[in-house]
RNA sequence: GGCGAGGUAGCUCAGCUGGUUAGAGCACACGACUCAUAAUCGUGGGGUCGGGGGUUCGAGUCCCCCCCUCGCCA
């Protein structure tokens, strides 16, 4: 096997919340998952995520828990990256797109993108609230509705009539913010990024990805073509937080007091990240920028983004377009992974209603395992899935507790009340054995496969699979029967079967790590090597070796929890 | 209204460029086993593949129309 190197991003969750469910499952946890395996098959990997934390609607959290709105930003991303780490997402580096680095790449791509004549300046009317000190986007602005007379239309659009709104069509406008109506069109000028003039250059970047997920081409080449085709795109808003606008390192005459559109910097972060990573861990520029510069090493560089489908105009269109325009040598993405929703019981998951399971409320009741494998098992590849709570409780009782937790259990319990605790010697593998290897070795090319295609599902599937052929095995060798007539035959079974727990240990470990540490552990041994070879793998526990009994890896949801838990997360959340 | 994605067994979903009796897991029934977290293993029942036309020797798989769901946009 080559060894190569993998640049892997998720999409970054915006700051002023916990994450549900959805999000999860749509970026950061397949992201997680192939960054895993691809270690555990011994490549170079990077896996950034971060923090997106400008905008208005950070600084309108901040001041709702009544913080100024870096301190918020920087307690919200504590908690993220705490919770981050109750989900054992491996980041190599969990960022803030609000870090110096990110600030001073920001203005470098944005003087870039001026001195190659990408940058229009703008001069447009906006709505200024006096009472807050600002201007207001859209949304922020609610009146009455010419339309319909609804009264708490907003300023891009009436939520009564749908009817499309201008903020200056609103009767009594006021300032969603404060009530004020103290309200005046002011005159602001604004930078936009011309990606009509990449359009081309976009159109047949996107047109030689053949091997991407229609979901992924389909979006962007809708946005290409769709009405008058891709529009240019404002980059700069009249906020106070977020990356002041500058030329590189100059100062942007006209733009004093403006800083660049939340959309505009995120993407960079990515890269900041990773120049984050490097400062960190004390080391030199070069080492982030092997990643990212294909003239400073990142040209073997395999680079995979995971987000959902809301997030792919971005990553298709604006990021790349901020990229190509610099006309400098930065890695373009190499592959997009996106993902439909998951749906709630019925309905979606809600962040403003709060409605479904967030990722704090799911560690609170089950350990990270159950809900990384149910999640990756049922990701919404192929359309929208849906979660409900019997379908968790069943897909984790039988999968997890059932097939797997179960097999370790029996083996190494059998083995302990009829050998000890140790690997038992005697007896020799005959063609049953032969088989199951040979059956082992298809079903793991097969897992192997899918992991490399990142199809998520059908990988699930295929290990699922191979811990079902454990227990085959077990049923049809029955060493419990051997075993009172031939106990060195029994102890080969059993010789094989407590190495497979090892195996299966290694080959679990991108989706469910804490069960695959348990078992390693109870293996007594930190031998994490992929088995390339069935046979060899199935003997790196020798004769005599010692092993403990785990703790139930898995325990069942009962009834009870599973009604209570639906009961609990079927409103409001608290 | 336009665009995109879907509508396949009770449930959650697989089915690439059309090809023998449409698959998996769960649930259900029966059987085997008793080492194990009342776990495991085997067998079986169950679907006119949203509806209607059409192309074809042959369509879940291609074309047209319609219905429904979800999302994006106007």
């Amino acid at each position: 096997m080559i060894m190569a190197r993998i640049l892997i991003t998720s999409a970054i969750p915006y700051i002023n919340g916990i994450k549900h469910l959805g999000n999860l499952v749509g970026s950061q946890l397949p992201a997680d998952l192939f960054a895993r395996y691809m270690r555990a098959r011994g490549h170079e990997v990077m896996f950034i995520c971060a923090t997106d934390e400008h905008g208005t609607p950070a600084e309108l959290a901040a001041a709702k828990a009544g913080k100024p709105v870096d301190e918020f930003c920087a307690e919200m991303h504590a908690v993220q990256k705490d919770i981050a780490d109750g989900f054992r997402l491996s980041f190599d580096h969990f960022g803030r797109s609000s870090s110096p680095r990110n600030h001073r790449l920001t203005q470098h791509f944005a003087g870039a993108l001026a001195e190659n004549g990408f940058i229009e300046e703008v001069s447009e009317k906006q709505v200024f609230s006096i009472a807050d000190n600002r201007f207001l986007p859209d949304r922020y602005i609610e009146g009455t509705c010419p339309n319909c007379g609804y009264d708490k239309a907003r300023g891009d659009q009436c939520e009564n009539c749908t009817k499309q709104l201008d903020p200056t069509d609103l009767i009594n406008p006021r300032s969603a913010i404060s009530g004020s109506t103290e309200l005046e069109v002011r005159e602001t000028k604004h930078l936009y990024l011309k990606q009509r003039s990449l359009r081309a250059d976009l159109e047949a970047w996107i047109d030689s990805k053949t091997d991407w997920p229609v979901l992924t081409t389909s979006i962007a080449k809708k946005w290409l073509n769709d009405g008058d085709g891709l529009q240019d795109r404002g980059i700069t808003r009249d906020l106070h937080w977020g990356v002041p606008v500058k030329k590189g390192d100059q100062p942007w005459p006209g733009m004093e007091g403006k800083v660049f559109y939340v959309w505009f910097d995120a993407p960079i972060e990515y890269i900041a990240a990773t120049a984050e990573w490097a400062d960190a861990h004390g080391k030199a520029d070069a080492d982030w920028e092997r990643w990212w510069r294909t003239d400073k090493g990142a040209e073997d560089v395999r680079y995979v983004q995971f987000m959902g489908k809301d997030n792919v105009p971005f990553h298709t269109l604006s990021f790349p377009a901020t990229i190509m325009g610099s006309r400098e040598p930065w890695k373009l993405v190499d592959y997009i992974k996106s993902f439909n929703y998951l749906n709630y019981d019925g309905g979606q998951f809600s962040t403003s209603q709060g409605r479904g399971v967030f990722m704090d409320q799911a560690l609170s009741i089950l350990p990270a395992d159950y809900w990384r494998w149910w999640l990756l098992s049922h990701a919404p590849e192929n359309s929208d899935s849906e979660f409900t709570w019997e379908n968790f409780q069943t897909s984790v009782n039988k999968d997890l507790a059932d097939v797997l937790g179960n097999l370790v259990s029996r083996v190494t319990k059998f083995c302990r009340s009829k050998f000890g605790e140790t690997v038992p010697a005697g007896g020799e593998f005959g063609p049953r054995e032969a088989a199951l290897i040979a059956e082992l070795q298809g079903r793991l090319d097969a897992y192997s496969a899918c992991m490399e295609a990142m199809e998520v599902r059908k990988a699930a599937i295929e290990l699922r699979g191979i811990w079902v052929a454990g227990n085959e095995y077990l049923q049809a060798a029955a060493p419990w029967t051997v075993v009172k007539t031939d106990p060195e035959q029994a102890a080969a079974m059993i010789r094989l079967a407590l190495n497979l727990i090892r195996v299966y240990a290694v080959i679990s470990q991108p989706f469910i790590p804490d069960a695959a540490a348990s078992m390693m552990a109870g293996m007594g041994t930190e031998d994490w090597s992929w088995p390339e070879d069935i046979a060899s793998a199935l003997q790196v526990l020798p004769v005599g070796h010692e092993f403990t009994v785990p703790e139930v890896l898995f325990r069942k949801i009962t009834d009870e929890e599973r009604a209570e838990w639906q009961q609990k997360f079927s409103g409001v959340r608290a």
